[in-house]
DNA sequence: CGTATCCAATACATGAATGTATCGAATACA
DNA sequence: TGTATTCGATACATTCATGTATTGGATACG
């Protein structure tokens, strides 16, 4: 909406408490990815940022609209490197590339490697998922975050599969869908497993199933 | 392990002291899929099971403790009804059952509804993986029960598969897993859409995606 | 350079959850 | 039935996080 106004320029928000709302949000990240919403205080948000309390109640009425002002953040960030990503994804290929599951493979990869395989969001995503199953106030932002995401993911991988003479044999949404899910479980067990920092180009669910599946989901044009 | 053992009949444990901490446990499994381990007060629980707190520090250490012993207690449960189920499901199919997808879509469908399509475990399950996420030694139980499950079901679905003359083309733990992520995303998305009582043989996300999936993840004997 | 405004720091009051120590009732057992 | 033991209830002390009201310093602006 008009958030990226905001951003640039709010109305009476001046440069300092834009800064400290950075640093606290910045901070709130880690915080939150660390020991979870419930279990940080406000206290270890603020310190974690270099502040007391002061700060925060001047500038949030609560950890939750803190938490949703992260998340709507890290959402809109990613939403716009799924965006600009693909002019880096799409112009290497075309209808004369040799179509192997190596390739296709990679193809998705790149996609999904834009969402980025950031430890900190997993857990943060996860932590959002679980409100929002408790809140349908929650779900419904969530859901939309969601979607949209999806919605703009599935287009481009349409395009790209297109840009090399192929398309989807069901809905490129769903089919999109799965993809995310298997590759977000697979970050999930990338980080039980004890990876501090996950690799998923070299995660055997993913390059065991995702390969396979894609391959038999598409089909020439 | 011994737990069956213990659950029958433990060394000093009196029935009444187990009936407590049954009732305790069932109130746990409510109170944390409302409103999740942190936010849950000890004596949310104890009031939804009839009891005071001193009931609870009488039987457990900590909130944790008690949090994993309904998980144990609920894994165990759905592991056992895995390998029992089975034999309602094997003996209606042979090879010369026509393989469709509509079959080989409930067939999966019924082993996976073995799991319990619950809203309570779901909540509680994404909340373990969590907890987990954040804490190896957790992790380790929690890979643990997962993949004995993974690894049950997984044979059992390539036995069934087999009993209508198909099989695998790729590992059928891979295949497996991938089947019980799009499953629990489901679910997940399920409770998200606000509906109350999850009913998967309906989800658009399982019928659309996972028969095309599991038919184009299978050939012939 | 002086003044007004804004914002974070500080101090304080409040409420809530925890854990423990003790008491009384229920159960087991002789 | 009487007694011992176990277990849950009660009461208390403590800790911790929250939110607010006030203060002091930084920044913008004339």
């Amino acid at each position: 909406m008009s958030s990226l106004v905001e951003q640039l320029e709010a109305p009476g928000e001046t440069t300092r408490r834009r800064k400290t709302r950075d640093r606290l949000i910045d901070a709130a990240y880690e915080v939150f990815a660390e020991t979870g919403i419930h279990a940080a205080s406000v206290e270890m948000i603020t310190e974690r940022a270099g502040f007391t309390r002061g700060a925060f109640y001047s500038n949030f009425d609560s950890k939750e609209e803190l938490f949703f002002a992260l998340a709507e953040r890290e959402n809109r960030v990613r939403f716009e490197r799924l965006q600009q990503g693909v002019d880096s994804i799409l112009p290497g290929l075309d209808a004369a590339t040799a179509v192997t599951d190596a390739t296709l493979g990679t193809l998705v990869m790149r996609f999904l490697e834009l969402q980025g395989d950031d430890r900190r969001w997993c857990l943060v995503q996860s932590e959002f998922r679980l409100l929002a199953m408790r809140d349908s106030a929650v779900a419904a932002s969530y859901l939309e975050y969601q979607r949209n995401f999806q919605n703009e993911l599935a287009a481009r991988l349409d395009d790209a599969l297109r840009s090399v003479g192929l398309t989807f044999v069901i809905d490129p949404v769903a089919v999109t869908r799965m993809i995310v899910t298997v590759y977000e479980s697979a970050m999930q067990e990338s980080i039980l497993e004890g990876d501090t920092v996950p690799n998923m180009a070299r995660s055997p669910i993913v390059l065991g199933t995702l390969p396979p599946l894609i391959q038999s989901l598409t089909r020439p044009l």
